[in-house]
DNA sequence: TTAATATATGTATTTAACTACGTAGTTTTG
DNA sequence: CAAAACTACGTAGTTAAATACATATATTAA
């Protein structure tokens, strides 16, 4: 095992982000492997708007708690992909309302059982003696009622 | 709570991010709060050669987890920071055998009580039913052992 | 009812990782 | 022992996120 496996917990961050970058790529391997275009970093916008159906830039940054610019610019991704477009909202003249098109709603059903598939196999990777799901949820549970830093300090005020 | 907390396991990959992010961020400002210029990001090599002394730039690759153009930025970087130095290995020209220097070494003493505090903090978010970083090392080596993809394959193959 | 503040969007720049590729040594092999 | 293959390192360019800043519209308050 290498140093920074063994650190513990010091490393968290690290292999948070390096599980990540690992389910991404191959969840991208996976869509082409079923020959669908689509690309995992799409997903959280997609899937919001199809529980949503339309929604201003920043309410769906909020939802999938990206920053705006960050959602602006996988927008423009899928709009250039045809599957989302954007429409004035009548009564904020400030808002631009996005929703799927019809070739992203045929997508989002051609994805439907490869979702499911993925879902089964990410289940079955993540639930051990401890889900990794629920101890994410655990986690940032905690850290929302306090953050990591103001226990931090509060641990060394305590000293 | 935001569509994608719950659409559940199908955006873990987004979620395990997210949280990463935020660690990251808050052990920044915990260094800060110190006094202690140190970034996150330069932990792992900086803990690797404190356990390891001396390195080449692809072993100390390995032993974080990056590619080795990645690392070399970072080492780069605490060059700047004049914590680590190099030499020319003698028994083969093509390595560079990186090590800390005093000023590096100092700094690990004056951060090791930093870091014990963070691994409380981390332990005392992360410890709930579901230990996280145990969640992370079953999931990892389930993955070790078959990847998604093929674990993906298999099932589609099932059906 | 204008002035101040807040909100929504967009652009430019930065950052931290990656992949792809090139060069220079080292090792293996026909 | 020369050619081929491999290894170590470095650079260039890309990507996916962020922050900082700018502008336009909407809302609130003196």
């Amino acid at each position: 095992m290498n140093i920074i496996d063994q650190s513990g917990i010091l490393a968290l961050s690290t292999r948070l982000q390096r599980l990540s970058e690992q389910l991404r790529k191959d969840g991208a391997l996976f869509y082409k492997s079923y020959g669908i275009d689509f690309e995992p970093k799409w997903f959280p916008v997609i899937y919001t708007l199809h529980h949503k159906e339309v929604l201003s830039v920043v309410e769906i940054a909020n939802e999938i708690g990206y920053t705006h610019p960050s959602t602006i610019s996988l927008l423009k991704e899928l709009e250039k992909q045809k599957l989302i477009r954007s429409k004035k909202d009548k009564v904020d003249e400030r808002k631009r309302l996005i929703l799927l098109t019809p070739k992203g709603q045929e997508l989002i059903v051609k994805m439907k059982p490869v979702w499911d598939l993925m879902a089964s196999v990410l289940r079955e990777i993540t639930d051990n003696q401890n889900n990794l799901l629920q101890a994410i949820n655990e986690a940032e549970n905690k850290i929302m009622h306090q953050s990591f830093l103001q226990r931090a300090l509060q641990l060394k005020s305590e000293e």
